[in-house]
RNA sequence: GGUGCCAUCGCCAAGUGGUAAGGCCGCAGCCUGCAAAGCUGCUAUCCCCAGUUCAAAUCUGGGUGGCACCUCCA
């Protein structure tokens, strides 16, 4: 498959270090608060990357990190007298939640940053060995950014003369104000953590590299990972700082293709705490099924700026709906895996880094033919057998259509309404049998009332949640 | 100010040199007791100007208009 390489500026084939391996370390949440659809839509983006890959054969492996050693977190603690790691704990497991309702599967590893501090200090006791950092008076650990000849080559970055030369004449004590910290000391007695360099809290950054070496590299290969993904935000400074971490501290390159995803706005506008327009997917999940959200995001490209709108969303519904209507046309035939076309045209746009909408175009092909042959008489015994493998590739591959059909398109209605709404549908039925039109179309305003619309098929009447 | 990205039908959105995928909306028809669903048909020459080329939405230059990063951020 090909890669589009946002270092390189270019798309690369993706060629693995290990043969038929591929490793991919994506930049997780620090759990502090909320997931929002920015978090969701990268989740979403390497979820599907991880999908693709795996259907093209590669034995993946796929980390995740989750912060839990931060500035934030430790002020939301103290804010709210709570202990940190009950602010960690909860955001988590919401995390986690949320993600399984967006059908983004787990990560093979997850690595904490609490339970990376070994490998932090590490880190930081090697890149001080080889004096690519120092400590300052205070008891701080700094990156030395002059020391790294190359740095700012990751995110093409000119650094001015001026600006690089000028000594930091602050309590931190930088020799550069583009050095970052590896280990802050701490001494108001708050949170810290005990290293070798006394008393702190590591650095952001820091984390990335630690865990990289810890759960994914190998030291005799020339990259630490094959790929390293994350949001768009954070190729500078996050990523230049990690890479010039790993690249300075150990054998290696830190990864050889750099992925990164857009971001989502809000009618039109950046979502910002500022801005009070922050769309929570605790929110947004009580309103539409994680799976028509998953959908709506991966609907454009993952390097594009997605705008996140309401209309567009429910014009993504009825896409999905489309899905799931053949699917229920074709529910309870067993389904045998068989080779087809579709398939490999899916596979084929997909490898071409990430191509949803090719593949969406695919799909409601693949569909509106099936429907097509459905509607004339004959028991279609192949295509039918065809467009269930096809439905389960794209299960597979994409994460499209993976729920019960019939469920599906009744999310969010309550037990109690669907009774009503069955008992409604039995007696219209009933009208209708009786040719009492007037009667059943009195009983059908009723139900459509309820925001659903029905269908009747040859198989009897079936309502959708509008 | 520095660096970079983008501009395709009413809306969303593929396509990076050979003559515009797909979806939503809309219109017409088939089907239906009527609907809904499904199916069929119809709807753009690609922001502007200049250039390169046999050939450009796709390359080059200029312009206009959006946006992002440069501070924590997915």
């Amino acid at each position: 498959m090909t890669i589009y390489d946002s270092v390189q500026k270019t798309k690369r084939e993706f060629i693995p270090q290990e043969s038929g391996k591929a490793s991919l370390y994506v930049c997780g949440p620090t759990v502090y608060d909320d997931a929002h659809l920015g978090h969701a839509k990268s989740a979403l983006v390497f979820d599907l990357l991880t999908r693709v890959l795996k259907a093209e054969g590669y034995d993946v492996t796929y980390a995740r990190n989750i912060t839990d050693i931060d500035d934030k977190i430790i002020n939301k603690a103290s804010q709210s007298g709570k202990k940190i790691k009950e602010i960690t704990d909860f955001y988590t497991d919401a995390y986690h939640e949320e993600m399984g309702k967006l059908g983004v599967t787990k990560p093979n590893i997850e690595p904490k940053a609490t339970e990376s501090l070994e490998a932090m200090f590490e880190l930081i006791q090697r890149l001080l060995d080889n004096k690519h950092a120092y400590k300052t008076a205070d008891g701080d650990v700094y990156f030395d950014t002059l020391s790294d000849s190359e740095y700012l080559k990751l995110s093409h970055r000119v650094q001015n003369e001026d600006e690089k030369l000028q000594r930091v004449e602050s309590s931190a004590q930088k020799k550069n104000s583009a050095d970052f910290a590896l280990w802050k000391s701490v001494k108001d007695g708050s949170v810290t953590f005990d290293s070798p360099f006394g008393a702190g809290r590591p650095g952001w950054h820091l984390e990335c590299s630690a865990m990289i070496e810890k759960h994914l590299a190998q030291p005799n290969k020339k990259f630490a990972v094959d790929i390293h993904g994350g949001g768009a935000d954070l190729l500078f400074p996050h990523h230049e700082n990690e890479a010039a971490q790993t690249r300075c501290a150990t054998s290696h390159s830190l990864a050889n293709y750099w992925m990164h995803n857009g971001f989502v706005n809000i009618d039109g506008e950046k979502m910002s705490k500022s801005l009070g327009n922050s769309f929570f997917l605790k929110d947004a999940l009580k309103i539409y099924d994680g799976e028509v959200l998953r959908f709506y995001l991966l609907s454009t490209h993952y390097r594009s700026n997605f705008n996140f709108n309401e209309d567009d969303l429910l014009s993504s519904k009825k896409r999905l709906d489309k899905i799931y209507r053949v699917k229920k046309r074709l529910f309870g035939l067993s389904s045998e895996n068989v080779k087809t076309p579709f398939k490999d045209e899916l596979l084929k746009v997909l490898g071409d880094d990430l191509n949803v909408s090719a593949s969406l175009a695919l799909i409601d092909e693949m569909i509106t033919s099936a429907n097509e042959t459905l509607d004339t008489s004959g028991k279609h015994k192949e295509l039918k057998r065809d467009t269930l493998s096809n439905l389960a590739f794209t299960e597979d591959v994409l994460g499209f259509g993976v729920k019960n059909p019939y469920e599906y398109f009744q999310f969010g209605v309550n037990e109690e309404t669907k009774a009503k709404i069955n008992t409604l549908i039995m007696q219209r039925d009933e009208a209708k049998k009786a040719k009492d039109f007037a009667t059943s179309d009195k009983l059908r305003d009723e139900i459509l009332a309820f925001g659903v619309s029905l269908m009747d098929t040859a198989a009897g009447t079936f309502w959708e949640r509008v």
